[in-house]
DNA sequence: AGCCAGGGTCTAA
DNA sequence: TTAGACCATGGC
């Protein structure tokens, strides 16, 4: 079978550099809610469209409505508004300090997010990675599929984020990357059956789970 | 475990 | 233009 190394080079190598989420840590953790189970072409159209600056200051600085009425491109405004500002909350906790959270232990802080009504598993992973530095590998559908495609036959979550932190140097900046990779495989190639003819991975992929 | 939250965009017809 | 699938999910 092939190893997490493997996929990570033949991405690689396919894909070219991936792209980092943000190197602002609020604009990441804002835009790891508004992207739950939405485009991320509208999670820009909001963020692009917002009338200052995106600082946990000028969040508080809105009303419940003002807020949801910015965000509405995105889908479930009210949860959303309101998951955005616990998290606005919770990072006024650190005085709004990245090299504060980044100073708390990780597991410590995966269970402060997870806490959090609204952040699960996937996006307090993804907010520990890119906005924080902490390697924990995100685990979301895209990652599942593709598993699932190169007939891994993993069952839980836990299972597959072994498989992957126990295959890799431990690594924040490489997880991040992965992740990026592995959705933009995703996106490009594995939505559309025709595509796959010519995919870096076809020869070990299951294409009959395509959608 | 399955269903619900819900606006926007893309596609096939 | 219209119906329907789908979107970088999480909570109950």
């Amino acid at each position: 079978m092939i190893t997490a190394s493997e996929i990570y080079e033949k991405l690689l190598a396919s894909y070219g550099q991936p792209r980092w989420w943000s190197d602002n840590p609020y604009i990441v953790m804002v835009q790891s809610v508004l992207v739950q189970n939405t485009a991320w072409a509208s999670v820009e159209k909001v963020t692009d469209a917002f009338p200052k600056p995106l600082t946990p200051e000028y969040v508080v600085s809105l009303s419940t409505e003002e807020l949801e009425s910015l965000i509405r491109p995105c889908g479930f405004a009210k949860a959303k508004a309101a998951t955005i500002r616990r998290l606005t909350e919770w990072y006024g906790g650190h005085n709004y300090h990245a090299d504060k959270v980044m100073a708390v232990d990780q597991n410590l802080l995966r269970n402060e997010l997870l806490q959090i009504k609204g952040i699960g598993a996937e996006t307090a992973d993804v907010i520990l990675v890119y906005a924080f530095h902490k390697p924990s590998f995100i685990v979301d559908a895209y990652t599942r599929r593709f598993l699932d495609r190169m007939s891994f036959g993993f069952s839980s979550d836990d299972e597959i984020r072994i498989f992957f932190e126990s295959g890799l140097y431990t690594n924040y900046q490489l997880y991040g990357w992965y992740h990026w990779l592995i959705l933009e495989h995703g996106i490009s190639c594995c939505r559309k059956t025709p595509l796959c003819d010519r995919c870096i991975f076809a020869p070990i992929c299951n294409v009959s789970k395509h959608r």
